[in-house]
DNA sequence: AAAATTAGGGACATGAATGTCTTTATTTTA
DNA sequence: TAAAATAAAGACATTCATGTCCCTAATTTT
């Protein structure tokens, strides 16, 4: 009867794919542009090891919201502009990635999750969400790159 | 600029859709059980509204991991035994489901998530994840059964 | 013994997320 | 002006989770 941890199979798919590439992508495009430089794609692809053409389209959602600022031709590429950095919440990005629908999602999948009618699991899941989302809401783009600029924190491997 | 929830969104797929049919099938069951009745793949269906024929694939597993007990012929069923409900913590219905590969999922989808080589979001991810943990180990499947016997919480809609 | 009722299991179907390819648009460089 | 470098966009391909169907096995009821 080994039970064990099985934690990190539940969390599994926190985020999508689409945005795991996209907050990794900004991570690293917001410290190139600290340097002063943009990034190519070919460079976020290589840098963040995720495939070039389907990173595109999170950048081209990325762009669109108006998190990073795209630019074509020779020595074009993305960059975030500088007071921007710090304004940018990973909730953000994560709301450009999987849109706008805003709506409550029920552990258990009920059809809405709610104090007036609550899934068994409800009052014990729901403080460690409320915990979830204070951290995206308050963590910065900014916050995220520091430790990438110092060599703390890695985007690959 | 309106940044605002979104967190919703995040945890969306906090557990696949058969775990979470599991977990509501495995509630249900143990509810049943402590009347002394065992319930049908049917009744189970409408009771937590899922899809029969697909819950029935997730209830198989759950039967062979010895969790619940199948019995086939006129007014048989699914239980789970009267002792076992208080042993059985809702780990153990996940591991059951999504398989028993461990391994440590990196939340930006790094290799693996480690101390050593840890991704930007790391550190402020960890304790979210560690509280989850520790409810997940420690809430029993009995404890989620009791508030539906007194009508405190609910399996669908 | 026959019929009815239940779960088990394999094959197939569908849909969504992920990933690829090709062409177009824009800008810079030569 | 031509060529090169870059992002944008749409169509297509693949994979995987989800879901359905149908037949089989086991048990109880008649
Ligand atoms: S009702 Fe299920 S988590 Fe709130
Ligand atoms: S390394 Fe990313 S969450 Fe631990």
């Amino acid at each position: 009867m080994s039970l064990i941890l099985c934690f990190n199979l539940i969390i599994k798919p926190m985020f999508s794919k689409a945005c795991e590439y996209a907050i990794r992508a900004a991570i690293f495009i917001a410290s190139e542009s600290e340097r002063g430089r943009r990034a190519s794609l070919k460079d976020i692809a290589r840098e963040i090891d995720s495939p070039e053409a389907f990173t595109a389209k999170t950048l081209q959602k990325l762009s669109r919201s108006g998190i990073i600022v795209s630019t074509k031709g020779a020595h074009g590429g993305f960059e975030v502009k500088q007071d921007m950095a710090t304004k940018i919440k990973i909730s953000e990005i994560v709301l450009a990635i999987d849109g706008d629908k805003v709506y409550t999602r029920c552990s258990l999948g009920l059809h809405d999750c709610s104090e007036n009618h609550p899934c068994p699991f409800h009052s014990r899941f729901k403080p460690v969400r409320n915990g979830l989302k204070e951290i995206v809401e308050n963590t910065s783009l900014r916050d995220l790159t520091s430790g990438l600029v110092s060599g703390d924190t890695f985007l690959k491997i």
